[in-house]
DNA sequence: GTGGCTCGACTATCCGGTCAGTCAGATGGC
DNA sequence: GCCATCTGACTGACCGGATAGTCGAGCCAC
């Protein structure tokens, strides 16, 4: 695999060709994982040759960076979209963990891929960019978060940073326990209750209900 | 790569030969990671032939397995012989904190296999049961740790199991953040005590310091 | 007809696994 | 004590299959 030399494009800038084959790489991903990818899977995925792949991105290192940076977008703006309408600070955890628990099957395609972004940005130093990028979209939503609701009151935290931080954790691991499970399917709603009850405990969240 | 048909051998049962040739074969996934792992990777770092790993590996994915397991196993009897002599249920978590983040090298090389594991587990059935062994060795030592901090007094938890899960979520999440960092090495202590901190909170610990 | 687009044949390389065979040391018959 | 035989660890050449990337030629819209 060739070494990309520049940084990776925006994939929102492709042109719909190349869009498409980003959307066929991602479902290829989620199928096989990102190591038993092959530039003819994504090509057979998509009806098209193996030749038009690597004319819209020259290398598979670009095409695979490329649908790891879709992938995170996609998803950082989903889950935003999804607590945008939320004002009450009780609810917004309530909220964040309802959009980012949506259902087993999305989920473990999204950490699946977010593995194997990890295993590569510690390894091959240009996935470093794509990591960094993803450690901007999620702590930067969570303080965003954390923030507002210390403004409004009902989370008694000091440091913000530092709780999107550990928020981050918590849930990462949550999905990093939950992934290699047998019962993924049946226990995603046990892990997510759990994850939701920790971070209360987390942020300082005031436990006792709402009158 | 073909099937492994039975259950992984237990490492410490093989001949002195192959225990080497694991330690070359654990050496060369930190190095690399399990997917770049080659056969000749692992007989060139033991100084032997090829053919000699797969004499004593049937095949390269029980090699993995073994290896897997191998330092699995390694690295919690390490951590529960460094926790052993502590008694006072206040310091537990700290010493358990101590002996987790050992040093930022040995925590990278084992969390990017333990990374690596889980990704094969959530597509590889054989993978299955190493990760469940896996689950096993953790939080049967949190949950350990947690029943007994509460006897004791000093831990204000309802659910040890449910505590002990949270609690690894906590901790792998904080690894899995960690680790494609690229001031990892630096980063370390910071990390260390981040956890430390959102430990004591999730574990209900009572944060006034000692007189 | 020209240039962007698309194909598919081809190349080079890598890697897991097989296999025939070497060699050193143990065994045992005399 | 000595040689024939055997055994099991070990080697290295080899095979088959997969796969990233190249390239020249065809297609078609403008």
């Amino acid at each position: 695999m060739a070494r990309a030399q520049v940084a990776v494009e925006d994939p929102t800038e492709l042109s719909p060709r190349a869009q498409a084959l980003l959307r066929s790489s991602y479902r290829v991903i989620t199928r096989q994982g990102s190591h038993r990818l092959s530039l003819q899977d994504v090509a057979d995925e998509a009806g098209v040759s193996k030749g038009m792949v690597l004319y819209y991105f020259k290398t598979k290192e670009n095409l695979f960076l490329t649908t790891m940076r879709y992938a995170l977008e996609r998803t950082g703006a989903r889950i935003r979209e999804r607590i945008a309408g939320v004002d009450d600070p009780h609810r917004v955890i309530a909220a964040l963990i309802d959009a980012i628990f949506i259902d087993a099957e999305r989920n473990r395609d999204f950490y699946l891929l977010y593995v194997d972004l990890v295993e590569h940005a510690a390894r091959v130093p240009s996935f470093g960019q794509v990591s960094s990028l993803a450690t901007e979209i999620i702590n930067g939503l969570y303080e965003e978060l954390i923030r507002d609701g210390v403004a409004r009151g009902g989370l008694a935290v000091e440091d913000p940073a530092e709780a999107a931080a550990a928020m981050r954790a918590l849930i990462d691991g949550t999905f990093l326990t939950w992934l290699p499970r047998e019962d993924w399917r049946e226990s995603h709603p046990r892990f997510k209750a759990l994850c939701h009850a920790s971070l209360l405990r987390l942020l300082g969240v005031d436990r006792s209900p709402a009158p």
